[in-house]
DNA sequence: CAATCTGTAAGGCACTGCTTGACAATGTCA
DNA sequence: TGACATTGTCAAGCAGTGCCTTACAGATTG
């Protein structure tokens, strides 16, 4: 999937993009409030929203739990993310990685 | 899924688990060896294998690319675990949140 | 006006992912 | 047999990160 040029040009969608476009304007509540009920801090909520910090597990367990959906939802978009990052970012690494013939 | 008691008595299978009993066995090279493929120090990949470490998104794609299979396959296995080891840890903070009605 | 909400910044803290270096024990093979 | 590689573990260190508290100015709302 790495070279993929059909994927090459798709932006890595964060986490927090969801978050801040399609659930909390449907869910129109206060961001204060919404930290509460999370159970974190209001900058936390704040770095999440604005993509400065990833979803971690315990994070999408509180999503998850909150919004009504699986974690699983949450981790997947985190984990799409980091790897097309991370993939970019190690190319040259992985390219002297010779793949052991199965 | 959370209390799905069908689910409750799995143990949480550690990627190191697969690497050590399914993947290294078939493979037959030095764990030195290995390690030196990886790119990462001996040490760690003790730490991988006796699942005293996660696979981390870089670690994904190392072994995704030395192994010749998706990144995915490691992220997910690593996300399951988490998840699993983290809904039992947090159960009580994840209760007293009150789900937002959809 | 008073109170709440917004968005950001600064600083700190505990944890973690990974490294290097070292060691004793075991295996391999000219 | 002796040289060498492999195994598994321990100790120490270090940079990065996830989250927190506190604080501030501006906008919104009762």
């Amino acid at each position: 999937m790495s070279g993929n040029p059909l994927l090459a040009g798709l932006a890595p969608t964060h986490p927090g993009e969801i978050l801040r476009e399609d659930i909390l304007p449907a869910v129109n509540l206060p961001k204060t409030e919404i930290a509460r009920r999370l159970g974190i801090s209001r900058q936390t909520l704040y770095d999440l929203i604005e993509e400065r910090q990833p979803v971690t597990p315990a994070m999408a367990l509180r999503l998850g739990r909150l919004f009504g959906n699986a974690p699983e939802f949450w981790a997947n978009l985190q984990r799409d993310h980091d790897l097309r990052i991370l993939e970019v970012r190690m190319a040259s690494e992985l390219a002297a990685i010779e793949p052991i013939a199965a």
